[in-house]
DNA sequence: CCTTCCGTTAGGCTC
DNA sequence: GAGCCTAGCGGAAGG
């Protein structure tokens, strides 16, 4: 009943090249991805498959060979030979059922609140992979509009000489809040609104918004004064005609202040 | 000079473990990797990296396990093991680097306009995989902004007895397009947005920047109708300030109305 | 090239 | 949970 070495060298190698001409056993690509979600691993299955979604919209894609990454948490995401954006996808949370239906490997991902389908029919699976990944790593992104309201806060001269920060993330009646609320060297009142990117016509009236709400509040009209690392061309003439300024201020430079900042703070307390 | 098979055999096997244990060796992963950007198959690699990137923002990620995905027109996907989204990525056309700087594997993806770089530290390869996939299928999505106009130019009691559309995506002004412009049963002018979520103070001031326009193109105020699954609170004051109406229209329903028209023309016209 | 608008936007925050 | 805003938003369509 005991076979050679070489014999189970060569049933492995005829599987291998069954597996290649013909794809995988879907029983068998089953039960491995049945394995992974049991370990919460991230799993990832290339083959040939069709896509059904439904929910707050609903979508079909015909066959056609993509990969389909299942993570630990439930993310699903359905990645075709092109483009950086997944054409389906279900977010964390999503409940995976597997089952063989016939020849076809069927996979659904269901998520209640929005209620939500994802099934995806495998007529073909090339590839199974599993990845049990060890990842604690901290993500640090500078340079966000945030960040940028923190450098104002540190070094208040980027808006301009003199300029003395009150208030940051004040609210501004029923308009939302304003980022950061201030006065001048003249004891003006100053509204500040931060943009990372070019600022639009829709971020000067918001700004018109902040001004007349702190108008009603103190009977005086604040300063407005928009900070971005630019203006679309069209939100030039909005500038002129509510009496809002432009300071140009881009997340490069307010990362450079926070990088100082935090040097000196080594500085100050030591390391 | 010749080995016996088994020779072989327990070499690869040494390999493998090797593998397992230590990761694949850099170089020959590099080499897997260009041949895979070569062929412009979807590479994907497992492996322990930090990750730099420099554009737009900035961010930095420590050193962790995780999933890169490169496809063959140049979309780069970085993975964490949770989360729906990547947590780094360069869209479609960036330029890939692949080198060996001592002992880690370094791959850079490159954009012109925006200037961004990418930059992947690999630590250790758990695994390259190669995929050639075939995909041609459409992307069919239903329920989407458009469908739900199809839908009421389809059955305009959508919006109410008696309303006949006239045109769809009329100019208006420079304002931009109007949804539906049509007549009531009493031949006033009316004017339809569409929105497939619940419509914004934004959405009421654009509609009345449209009906502004009709108005000083005819010399009569049309009506105006936003048409959406809900409408957000702060939005409710601006509707009776304006004097637009609410007409409460899901894509879902939508979704239903065009079923039905695909199945009355199947009737109609035959199988 | 620039702008505007849509998206199964997602995700984070507050209430 | 609903409501609101931001995003390295991406992507498409129009000028």
């Amino acid at each position: 009943m005991t076979h050679g070495f070489e014999y189970y060298v060569k049933r492995v190698m005829f599987r291998l090249a069954v597996t290649v001409l013909l794809g995988m056993d879907l029983v068998e690509a089953g039960e491995k991805v049945r394995a992974g979600l049991r370990g919460r691993e991230v799993v990832v299955v290339a083959g040939s498959m069709e896509v059904f979604y439904e929910g707050r919209a609903s979508s079909y894609l015909g066959e056609g060979e993509r990969l389909l990454i299942i993570k630990g948490d439930g993310s699903v995401l359905i990645h075709r030979p092109h483009g950086y954006e997944p054409v389906n996808w279900q977010p964390p949370g999503s409940k995976i059922d597997v089952k063989i239906d016939g020849d076809k490997l069927l996979i659904e991902a269901r998520r209640v609140s929005p209620r939500e389908v994802l099934r995806i029919i495998f007529h073909r699976v090339l590839d199974v992979r599993l990845y049990r990944l060890v990842d604690e790593a901290e993500f640090a992104m500078h340079a966000t509009e945030e960040e940028m309201k923190r450098a104002i806060l540190m070094e208040p001269s980027l808006i301009e000489d003199g300029f003395k920060p009150m208030e940051d993330e004040r609210r501004a009646g029923d308009s939302g809040f304003i980022d950061v609320f201030g006065v001048d060297s003249r004891g003006n009142m100053v509204v500040v609104e931060i943009k990372r990117r070019n600022a639009t016509t829709e971020d000067i009236k918001q700004l018109v918004r902040y001004v007349e709400s702190v108008e009603r509040e103190f009977g005086k009209r604040p300063r407005a004064i928009i900070a971005a690392p630019g203006i679309q061309k069209a939100a030039v003439r909005e500038l002129a005609l509510h009496g809002v300024e432009f300071k140009c201020l881009t997340p490069k430079r307010c990362a450079e202040v926070l990088r100082r900042g935090r040097g000196l703070d080594r500085f100050i307390q030591g390391p």
